[in-house]
DNA sequence: GTAATTGCAAATACTTTGCCACGTA
DNA sequence: TACGTGGCAAAGTATTTGCAATTAC
């Protein structure tokens, strides 16, 4: 499971999507913030606001997330955020609902067992799970 | 805690907001549905197409999400989903990633205790959390 | 050479607001 | 009467698509 960016590159080539300068622009951004990104923050970002279109990245991030290497999260704000799906990394967040700033929960996730469950228990395939806390922050308090 | 329409107008009377038709309808059609609705199918619905306009449902959901009365959720969709807060009866969702559909998830849920635990080691307030599975549903697969 | 990818601009989708009329308390 | 509420229409924000030009393989 990839954790740079030539691993990156590497399954998405192998997975039929052709190297460009804006493919690879656009993992070393998510690679390197480590935290879900929307579009407009990807598209303004300094590697690839000179790069490319913001089309671009959408329809990059369409395809990475077609092939699994993204995903695309809800975080209840009104843009959507994308994330690597990087091994074993699964996140959830804790979110404040005056800010917005978004946090990785530091615990490991409980939920696992019940998803185990869910997906015998009902037929569902290709199962995942997003968890997010809300709530004010000590800094909005 | 509301568990019926007279309760439910209460609670938002005495919140401040006045009755009109068109809370009560849409207090109505959120209780009858018991499950999420996007703006579009609560103003284009039964009870409230003919009775309000979709600004209208849009400022009712505002409010009724300020007084602490609804739940404004992501699930994923382009569109924001609303649902009622009923007492003790806190659902997580299983969505279907083809079809769209979205069913409430049977077994108890398995985070609370983790919200305790960020309640108290991070000092947010007023916590609360969102849980969803994704997944292809049988009908789908 | 060929099919995937891109830029630009236009179209969609959903949400949000302004302003004045109206209804509830 | 006074202020919350409602309708209608317009503006705002984010996403998505069409098409011709370009680029990776």
């Amino acid at each position: 499971m990839p954790t740079n960016v030539e691993q990156l590159i590497d399954q998405c080539r192998s997975l039929g999507l052709r190297r460009t300068k804006a493919l690879e622009q656009l993992l070393m951004t998510l690679l390197e913030s480590g935290r879900p990104m929307t579009l407009a923050e990807l598209a303004g970002s300094e590697r690839l606001v000179d790069q490319c279109d913001k089309a671009t990245v959408f329809r990059l991030l369409q395809r990475l997330a077609d092939k699994g290497i993204v995903r695309r999260l809800g975080l209840h704000e009104r843009a959507a955020y994308f994330t690597l799906i990087l091994a074993g990394r699964h996140q959830d967040y804790l979110i404040c609902t005056e800010c917005g700033s978004i946090e990785p929960v530091k615990a490991p996730c409980p939920v696992h067992a019940l998803e185990e469950e869910i997906r015998e228990t009902t037929g569902y395939q290709n199962l995942y799970h997003e968890l997010e806390f809300f709530g004010t922050c000590p800094q909005c308090a």
